[in-house]
DNA sequence: CATTTCCGGCTCTACGCGTG
DNA sequence: CACGCGTAGAGCCGGAAATG
Protein backbone atom coordinates (compact mmCIF):
# COMPACT_ATOMS: atom_id res chain seq x y z
CA UNK A 1 0.00 0.00 0.00
CA UNK A 2 1.15 3.62 -0.22
CA UNK A 3 3.46 4.65 2.02
CA UNK A 4 2.74 8.14 4.09
CA UNK A 5 5.09 11.05 2.94
CA UNK A 6 6.78 13.33 5.13
CA UNK A 7 6.84 16.66 3.40
CA UNK A 8 6.12 20.25 4.54
CA UNK A 9 2.62 19.72 4.41
CA UNK A 10 2.92 16.48 6.55
CA UNK A 11 5.79 16.75 9.01
CA UNK A 12 5.34 13.43 10.53
CA UNK A 13 3.95 11.44 8.31
CA UNK A 14 0.02 11.28 9.78
CA UNK A 15 -2.16 9.46 7.98
CA UNK A 16 -5.91 9.04 8.34
CA UNK A 17 -8.31 5.95 7.29
CA UNK A 18 -5.78 3.54 7.13
CA UNK A 19 -2.59 2.12 8.73
CA UNK A 20 0.91 1.95 7.86
CA UNK A 21 0.64 -1.95 8.36
CA UNK A 22 -2.15 -2.38 6.41
CA UNK A 23 -1.32 -6.39 6.80
CA UNK A 24 -1.75 -6.14 10.36
CA UNK A 25 -4.97 -7.49 11.99
CA UNK A 26 -4.16 -6.68 15.46
CA UNK A 27 -5.04 -5.34 17.98
CA UNK A 28 -8.36 -6.38 17.17
CA UNK A 29 -11.53 -4.51 19.03
CA UNK A 30 -11.97 -8.09 21.16
CA UNK A 31 -8.06 -7.52 21.72
CA UNK A 32 -8.80 -4.31 22.94
CA UNK A 33 -11.69 -4.96 25.09
CA UNK A 34 -10.06 -7.45 26.87
CA UNK A 35 -6.85 -5.22 27.90
CA UNK A 36 -9.58 -2.78 28.50
CA UNK A 37 -11.35 -5.10 30.91
CA UNK A 38 -7.98 -5.79 33.00
CA UNK A 39 -7.12 -2.95 33.37
CA UNK A 40 -10.10 -1.39 34.65
CA UNK A 41 -10.54 -4.27 37.28
CA UNK A 42 -6.59 -2.99 37.87
CA UNK A 43 -6.57 0.48 37.81
CA UNK A 44 -10.48 1.35 38.36
CA UNK A 45 -13.32 2.84 35.67
CA UNK A 46 -11.82 5.71 33.48
CA UNK A 47 -14.22 7.55 31.49
CA UNK A 48 -14.23 10.58 28.86
CA UNK A 49 -15.66 13.61 30.36
CA UNK A 50 -18.40 14.63 28.32
CA UNK A 51 -18.42 18.31 29.27
CA UNK A 52 -15.08 20.01 29.87
CA UNK A 53 -13.70 19.96 33.19
CA UNK A 54 -13.58 23.31 35.36
CA UNK A 55 -10.48 25.70 34.29
CA UNK A 56 -7.92 25.06 36.82
CA UNK A 57 -4.57 26.87 37.56
CA UNK A 58 -2.68 23.71 38.77
CA UNK A 59 -3.63 21.42 36.42
CA UNK A 60 -1.25 21.49 33.46
CA UNK A 61 -1.67 17.97 32.18
CA UNK A 62 -2.59 17.06 28.58
CA UNK A 63 -5.31 19.16 27.58
CA UNK A 64 -7.25 19.19 30.28
CA UNK A 65 -8.76 22.81 29.99
CA UNK A 66 -11.39 24.30 27.94
CA UNK A 67 -9.99 27.02 25.94
CA UNK A 68 -7.93 25.29 22.90
CA UNK A 69 -4.66 27.81 22.67
CA UNK A 70 -4.45 27.38 26.95
CA UNK A 71 -4.76 23.87 26.40
CA UNK A 72 -1.66 23.67 23.47
CA UNK A 73 0.05 25.85 25.72
CA UNK A 74 -0.33 23.75 28.69
CA UNK A 75 0.24 20.92 27.04
CA UNK A 76 3.41 22.23 25.67
CA UNK A 77 4.79 22.90 29.03
CA UNK A 78 4.01 19.68 30.52
CA UNK A 79 6.21 17.64 27.49
CA UNK A 80 9.56 16.63 28.74
CA UNK A 81 8.86 16.68 32.35
CA UNK A 82 6.81 15.05 35.00
CA UNK A 83 3.66 16.66 36.17
CA UNK A 84 4.46 18.14 39.31
CA UNK A 85 6.83 20.30 37.71
CA UNK A 86 4.29 21.63 35.28
CA UNK A 87 1.67 22.37 37.38
CA UNK A 88 4.44 24.21 39.29
CA UNK A 89 4.92 26.09 36.34
CA UNK A 90 1.20 26.85 35.67
CA UNK A 91 0.38 28.14 39.10
CA UNK A 92 3.48 30.93 38.24
CA UNK A 93 1.99 31.51 35.06
CA UNK A 94 -1.27 32.05 36.58
CA UNK A 95 0.54 34.40 39.60
CA UNK A 96 2.75 36.29 36.86
CA UNK A 97 -0.03 36.87 33.62
CA UNK A 98 -3.01 36.47 35.33
CA UNK A 99 -6.46 34.07 34.43
CA UNK A 100 -9.14 35.16 32.37
CA UNK A 101 -12.61 36.48 34.11
CA UNK A 102 -15.15 35.52 31.20
CA UNK A 103 -16.08 34.06 27.67
CA UNK A 104 -14.33 30.58 25.90
CA UNK A 105 -11.15 31.16 27.74
CA UNK A 106 -12.19 32.12 31.21
CA UNK A 107 -10.15 30.78 33.98
CA UNK A 108 -7.26 30.37 31.06
CA UNK A 109 -4.21 31.45 31.20
CA UNK A 110 -3.87 35.25 29.91
CA UNK A 111 -1.58 34.35 26.95
CA UNK A 112 -2.49 37.69 25.72
CA UNK A 113 -0.08 38.89 28.29
CA UNK A 114 2.36 36.42 28.14
CA UNK A 115 2.37 37.25 23.96
CA UNK A 116 2.41 40.98 24.49
CA UNK A 117 5.58 40.57 27.05
CA UNK A 118 9.46 39.93 26.69
CA UNK A 119 10.25 36.55 26.01
CA UNK A 120 12.65 36.20 29.15
CA UNK A 121 9.96 37.06 32.07
CA UNK A 122 8.43 33.70 30.21
CA UNK A 123 11.39 32.34 30.30
CA UNK A 124 11.71 32.49 34.42
CA UNK A 125 7.93 32.17 34.57
CA UNK A 126 8.28 28.44 33.46
CA UNK A 127 11.47 27.13 34.25
CA UNK A 128 10.41 24.81 36.95
CA UNK A 129 9.16 22.63 33.79
CA UNK A 130 12.41 21.88 32.56
CA UNK A 131 13.71 23.33 29.29
CA UNK A 132 12.39 26.96 29.99
CA UNK A 133 14.33 28.70 27.10
CA UNK A 134 13.05 26.52 24.08
CA UNK A 135 9.72 26.00 25.43
CA UNK A 136 9.44 29.76 26.09
CA UNK A 137 10.84 30.31 22.38
CA UNK A 138 8.04 27.87 21.25
CA UNK A 139 4.72 29.57 23.17
CA UNK A 140 6.11 33.11 21.79
CA UNK A 141 6.37 31.61 18.47
CA UNK A 142 3.21 29.94 18.51
CA UNK A 143 1.50 33.35 19.85
CA UNK A 144 2.92 35.25 17.33
CA UNK A 145 1.59 32.76 14.56
CA UNK A 146 -2.23 32.36 16.29
CA UNK A 147 -2.08 36.35 16.37
CA UNK A 148 -1.08 36.37 12.59
CA UNK A 149 -3.09 34.05 11.52
CA UNK A 150 -6.25 34.88 12.92
CA UNK A 151 -6.27 38.58 11.57
CA UNK A 152 -5.21 36.76 8.20
CA UNK A 153 -8.78 34.66 8.45
CA UNK A 154 -10.53 37.53 9.88
CA UNK A 155 -9.46 39.37 6.43
CA UNK A 156 -10.70 36.81 4.27
CA UNK A 157 -14.01 36.19 6.61
CA UNK A 158 -14.60 39.88 6.21
CA UNK A 159 -14.00 39.52 2.65
CA UNK A 160 -16.03 36.44 1.69
CA UNK A 161 -13.07 34.26 0.76
CA UNK A 162 -13.05 31.16 1.58
CA UNK A 163 -10.98 30.21 4.47
CA UNK A 164 -9.27 26.92 5.32
CA UNK A 165 -10.78 24.70 7.70
CA UNK A 166 -13.89 27.31 7.96
CA UNK A 167 -16.12 24.98 5.54
CA UNK A 168 -18.58 24.08 8.57
CA UNK A 169 -18.60 27.30 10.13
CA UNK A 170 -21.42 29.36 10.37
CA UNK A 171 -21.85 33.31 9.91
CA UNK A 172 -21.85 33.58 13.94
CA UNK A 173 -18.74 31.72 14.04
CA UNK A 174 -17.17 33.46 11.75
CA UNK A 175 -18.81 36.68 13.21
CA UNK A 176 -17.02 35.52 16.21
CA UNK A 177 -13.40 35.09 14.46
CA UNK A 178 -13.76 38.88 13.04
CA UNK A 179 -14.32 39.95 16.83
CA UNK A 180 -11.78 38.25 18.34
CA UNK A 181 -8.93 39.45 15.10
CA UNK A 182 -9.85 42.48 16.28
CA UNK A 183 -9.61 42.89 19.43
CA UNK A 184 -6.42 41.13 19.21
CA UNK A 185 -7.75 38.24 21.57
CA UNK A 186 -5.74 35.00 20.82
CA UNK A 187 -7.92 32.16 19.88
CA UNK A 188 -7.85 28.83 18.24
CA UNK A 189 -11.16 27.65 18.86
CA UNK A 190 -11.63 27.87 15.24
CA UNK A 191 -10.28 24.45 15.08
CA UNK A 192 -13.78 22.93 16.82
CA UNK A 193 -15.49 23.62 13.72
CA UNK A 194 -12.79 21.02 11.87
CA UNK A 195 -12.21 17.76 11.30
CA UNK A 196 -9.97 15.45 13.75
CA UNK A 197 -7.25 15.40 10.83
CA UNK A 198 -7.46 19.10 9.90
CA UNK A 199 -7.19 19.79 14.01
CA UNK A 200 -4.11 17.68 14.14
CA UNK A 201 -2.61 18.91 11.14
CA UNK A 202 -3.50 22.46 12.31
CA UNK A 203 -1.82 21.70 15.56
CA UNK A 204 1.47 20.24 14.47
CA UNK A 205 2.36 23.38 12.65
CA UNK A 206 3.14 25.09 15.59
CA UNK A 207 6.46 25.06 16.72
CA UNK A 208 7.19 22.84 19.68
CA UNK A 209 3.56 20.84 19.15
CA UNK A 210 4.12 17.14 17.93
CA UNK A 211 2.14 14.56 17.07
CA UNK A 212 1.44 13.55 21.47
CA UNK A 213 1.28 17.13 21.80
CA UNK A 214 -1.86 17.85 19.13
CA UNK A 215 -3.37 14.74 20.03
CA UNK A 216 -3.76 15.13 24.05
CA UNK A 217 -5.67 18.46 22.78
CA UNK A 218 -7.58 16.61 20.31
CA UNK A 219 -8.44 13.73 23.39
CA UNK A 220 -8.93 16.09 25.81
CA UNK A 221 -10.30 19.53 24.82
CA UNK A 222 -11.78 18.62 21.54
CA UNK A 223 -12.82 15.10 23.31
CA UNK A 224 -12.34 13.43 20.28
CA UNK A 225 -11.55 10.00 20.29
CA UNK A 226 -7.88 9.91 19.78
CA UNK A 227 -5.23 7.78 20.18
CA UNK A 228 -2.81 9.70 21.76
CA UNK A 229 0.73 8.15 22.12
CA UNK A 230 3.15 8.58 25.01
CA UNK A 231 5.50 6.90 26.47
CA UNK A 232 3.60 4.22 28.31
CA UNK A 233 1.01 3.82 25.29
CA UNK A 234 4.10 3.20 22.73
CA UNK A 235 5.68 0.82 24.73
CA UNK A 236 2.73 -1.43 25.44
CA UNK A 237 1.62 -1.24 22.05
CA UNK A 238 4.89 -3.00 21.29
CA UNK A 239 4.83 -5.47 24.14
CA UNK A 240 1.10 -6.57 23.43
CA UNK A 241 2.55 -6.75 19.35
CA UNK A 242 -0.06 -4.55 18.40
CA UNK A 243 2.74 -3.28 16.57
CA UNK A 244 5.99 -3.70 15.01
CA UNK A 245 9.08 -3.88 17.59
CA UNK A 246 10.40 -1.44 15.19
CA UNK A 247 7.48 0.82 15.18
CA UNK A 248 7.47 4.65 16.08
CA UNK A 249 5.64 6.76 17.86
CA UNK A 250 3.87 8.09 15.10
CA UNK A 251 3.28 4.61 12.94
CA UNK A 252 2.15 3.20 16.55
CA UNK A 253 -0.10 6.75 16.62
CA UNK A 254 -1.21 6.12 12.97
CA UNK A 255 -2.25 2.27 13.26
CA UNK A 256 -3.96 2.73 16.67
CA UNK A 257 -6.10 5.03 14.91
CA UNK A 258 -7.58 3.00 12.23
CA UNK A 259 -7.17 0.10 14.80
CA UNK A 260 -8.42 0.66 18.65
CA UNK A 261 -11.87 1.18 18.76
CA UNK A 262 -13.13 4.90 19.33
CA UNK A 263 -15.02 4.37 22.31
CA UNK A 264 -11.61 2.97 24.22
CA UNK A 265 -8.97 5.68 22.75
CA UNK A 266 -9.85 8.03 25.88
CA UNK A 267 -9.34 4.84 28.26
CA UNK A 268 -6.60 2.74 27.15
CA UNK A 269 -4.51 6.06 27.01
CA UNK A 270 -5.22 6.74 30.49
CA UNK A 271 -4.72 3.20 31.34
CA UNK A 272 -1.94 2.54 29.96
CA UNK A 273 -0.09 5.60 31.03
CA UNK A 274 -1.52 4.75 34.80
CA UNK A 275 -0.47 1.17 34.30
CA UNK A 276 3.12 2.06 33.12
CA UNK A 277 3.35 4.27 36.42
CA UNK A 278 1.92 2.18 38.87
CA UNK A 279 3.10 -1.70 37.94
CA UNK A 280 5.94 -2.45 39.54
CA UNK A 281 7.06 -4.70 36.30
CA UNK A 282 6.02 -1.89 33.64
CA UNK A 283 7.80 0.54 34.95
CA UNK A 284 10.84 2.40 32.67
CA UNK A 285 13.73 0.76 33.40
CA UNK A 286 12.85 -2.45 35.37
CA UNK A 287 13.16 -5.60 33.37
CA UNK A 288 13.02 -9.10 33.88
CA UNK A 289 15.97 -9.94 36.56
CA UNK A 290 16.63 -6.25 37.61
CA UNK A 291 16.06 -5.86 41.67
CA UNK A 292 13.04 -6.41 42.85
CA UNK A 293 11.50 -8.52 40.34
CA UNK A 294 10.79 -11.85 42.00
CA UNK A 295 9.46 -10.23 45.09
CA UNK A 296 6.99 -7.83 43.21
CA UNK A 297 3.45 -8.58 42.42
CA UNK A 298 2.15 -10.23 39.22
CA UNK A 299 1.19 -7.92 36.22
CA UNK A 300 -2.48 -8.66 34.92
CA UNK A 301 -1.28 -8.47 31.50
CA UNK A 302 1.97 -10.70 31.85
CA UNK A 303 0.14 -13.42 30.04
CA UNK A 304 -0.32 -10.93 26.83
CA UNK A 305 3.18 -9.17 26.90
CA UNK A 306 6.80 -9.93 25.71
CA UNK A 307 8.50 -7.57 26.92
CA UNK A 308 11.37 -8.06 25.29
CA UNK A 309 10.57 -6.29 21.94
C1' DC B 1 27.63 4.48 -17.74
C1' DA B 2 29.84 6.50 -13.59
C1' DT B 3 29.49 9.74 -10.22
C1' DT B 4 27.14 12.93 -7.40
C1' DT B 5 23.32 14.63 -5.07
C1' DC B 6 19.09 14.02 -2.89
C1' DC B 7 15.76 12.20 0.21
C1' DG B 8 12.88 9.01 3.00
C1' DG B 9 13.30 6.50 6.93
C1' DC B 10 15.59 5.47 10.81
C1' DT B 11 18.41 6.19 15.26
C1' DC B 12 20.53 9.06 18.53
C1' DT B 13 20.88 12.99 21.47
C1' DA B 14 20.18 17.82 23.54
C1' DC B 15 17.09 20.04 26.11
C1' DG B 16 16.83 20.71 32.06
C1' DC B 17 14.13 20.66 36.24
C1' DG B 18 12.91 17.90 40.18
C1' DT B 19 12.89 13.40 42.41
C1' DG B 20 14.66 9.20 44.77
C1' DC C 1 23.68 10.87 39.87
C1' DA C 2 20.66 8.44 36.90
C1' DC C 3 16.26 9.06 35.26
C1' DG C 4 11.42 10.78 33.28
C1' DC C 5 9.21 13.36 29.78
C1' DG C 6 8.47 14.64 24.00
C1' DT C 7 10.24 17.49 20.16
C1' DA C 8 13.68 19.01 17.06
C1' DG C 9 17.45 18.37 14.70
C1' DA C 10 21.70 16.09 13.58
C1' DG C 11 23.66 12.08 11.62
C1' DC C 12 23.51 7.86 9.16
C1' DC C 13 22.24 4.59 5.52
C1' DG C 14 20.85 2.98 1.06
C1' DG C 15 18.27 3.51 -3.00
C1' DA C 16 16.63 6.81 -6.46
C1' DA C 17 17.20 10.55 -9.27
C1' DA C 18 19.99 13.96 -11.33
C1' DT C 19 24.14 15.20 -13.46
C1' DG C 20 28.26 14.87 -16.34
Amino acid sequence: RKKVKRGTTNKYGMTRGYSPYPYRTVPTKEQCEEVHRILVETHGAVMQPTAAPPPSITVAGCGEVPAVLDALCRTLISGNTLMANADKAVEKLAEVYGILKDGVGAGSINWNAVWLAPKEKLVNTIRAAGCPDRKAGHIKATLDMVHEEQKARALAHIAGEPVPGAQNEDDGQKALEVKKAVEDYLSLEHVRAMTVDEALAEFVRYPGIGVKTAACVALFTLRFPCFAVDTHVHKFCKWLGWVPEKANDVDTFNHGEHMVPDHLKYALHQLFIRHGQDCFKCRKNTKPGSDGWNEAPDCPLEHLLDRSK
